[in-house]
DNA sequence: ATTGACATTAATGTTACGTAATAGTTTATA
DNA sequence: TATAAACTATTACGTAACATTAATGTCAAT
């Protein structure tokens, strides 16, 4: 039986360059070449390419299967238990990479203060939502799904250089809040400071703001347990405690 | 503060090549070339530089790691996500090799019977040549290529209940082989249940059983060390334990 | 001035092929 | 029988992330 180089290829499964490769590194020759130069490949070519691909499905590269092949019983069995060790090294090395991978996801998105796109995007949902309860259909109107899209376009549209500012105030209002927290006077001076420093921060994210806006906000932070999760990780109790000291900042 | 090539590269513990070819591909340009075009880098350089190695530790590739830098921190953040779940498609494709090649060396062993035509094709080959050499080119024709096509055939048409009864049949025989050894004696009753065994299980392999092929078989378990290294796992010896068995059993 | 340490660009090698481009051969059809 | 379709061949570039080598240029120190 004789194949040309097609004919095995589709037999085999896989290309003619392949097969013109492996010529090429001498690891399947044909067995002749007819006299137009084409490659004619006989049952032993077909033998030993089902071997090679045997143990390519393994893994195993190329320049190992040549030595396989040329080499005695034993020594395959020797190759394909050095190649399982490389290969369990391979998944350790793999194991590690993922675990520092989850490591520094999870890290981006909580144990760091949290800029995750979602939780914004719930965040003004959760606002427009509590804007229409307070205030109706006017505020709908105002803070609508318009306002919606143009916050995330203001998130989008952030530079590096702002978004490190806007880090930067996260920090400092966090730190502001949690001193004010533990002086323990929402109408201190330092929470009241802390107020501002909120407002400049969501004006990171709005671009119309408004004291009903802020209170309601803030009335939030206390009602939904996500945002009251964030902050209570400050300090317990210090989403309620920044809602008063709002509450004191926008009526004063 | 400013830091050369070489500089930098023992800084951050990489090859001055390797910053070379980050600027080539445009992933990290120093701040400016030196009248004597000798690359300067600022700690803007080196900023990007550390975000760039701890991306290539996670095992992001160059290019991502400059689609990533370009972007903010949300894409960033999704760019993780996206490369965390590409390493586990590739932690699952490494188990799976893994698990073959370990089944391969299993099976290679002896442990389970080898559904590996490689194996299979080498045994039979193996057979043919012995039965050349000891019948000549009439057993040859008997035996030959038609002969290896059809036992092929016939293994890779087994079911997976012959292939299990086939896997059974097989520990019979060791057991029995390796309990007729112990014995001694390969006129004894369990030697010769021994080679009914044999008998039964070269019958998966070929549809034409003969007394002389048997023979030769055994014979050639003694001469190919191949054969003998599997057969003296179950006792040191085994092979020609088999061999005169076979012997008697045939010439009963 | 020379030496040694550093810098530069450019070319090549690595794996296992994919993908042209170009040219010749065989087979099938009009 | 002419032509087209299908097949063959070689050559060579592209991929990823650099390492290595070569040839050449520059700088500080002796």
């Amino acid at each position: 039986m004789h194949y040309t180089i097609n004919e095995l290829a589709k037999l085999a499964g896989i290309s003619t360059r392949t097969l013109r490769y492996y010529d090429e590194i001498g690891l399947l020759s044909p067995a002749r070449m007819s006299s137009n130069k084409y490659r004619i490949y006989g049952q032993e070519d077909v033998d030993r390419l089902q071997q090679i691909l045997f143990y390519r499905e393994l893994g195993v590269s190329l320049k190992e299967i040549k030595k396989i092949l040329s080499s005695e019983y034993f020594d395959r069995l020797a190759a394909l238990e050095d190649h399982l060790s490389a290969l369990l090294v391979k998944r350790k090395q793999l194991d590690l990479l993922i675990a520092n991978v989850e490591k520094t996801i999870k890290a981006a998105k909580g144990e760091i203060v949290m800029s995750d796109q979602e939780k914004f995007e719930g965040f003004i949902k959760k606002l427009v939502e509590d804007n229409e309860q307070q205030y109706g259909k006017e505020a709908r109107a105002k803070y609508g799904d318009d306002a919606v899209d143009r916050s995330n376009a203001k998130l989008m549209g952030m530079s590096k250089e702002q978004y490190a500012e806007l880090e930067k105030l996260t920090v400092e209002l966090n730190e502001t809040l949690k001193a004010a927290f533990e002086q323990g006077d929402p109408a201190s001076e330092l929470a009241q400071k802390a107020c501002e420093l909120h407002k400049k921060w969501l004006c990171y994210f709005w671009d119309d703001y408004s004291k009903e806006a802020h209170i309601s906000l803030a009335q939030l932070y206390v009602e939904d347990p996500r945002f009251t999760a964030y902050y209570d990780k400050i300090a317990v109790g210090c989403a309620a405690f920044l809602r008063d000291a709002v509450l004191i900042y926008c009526n004063k």
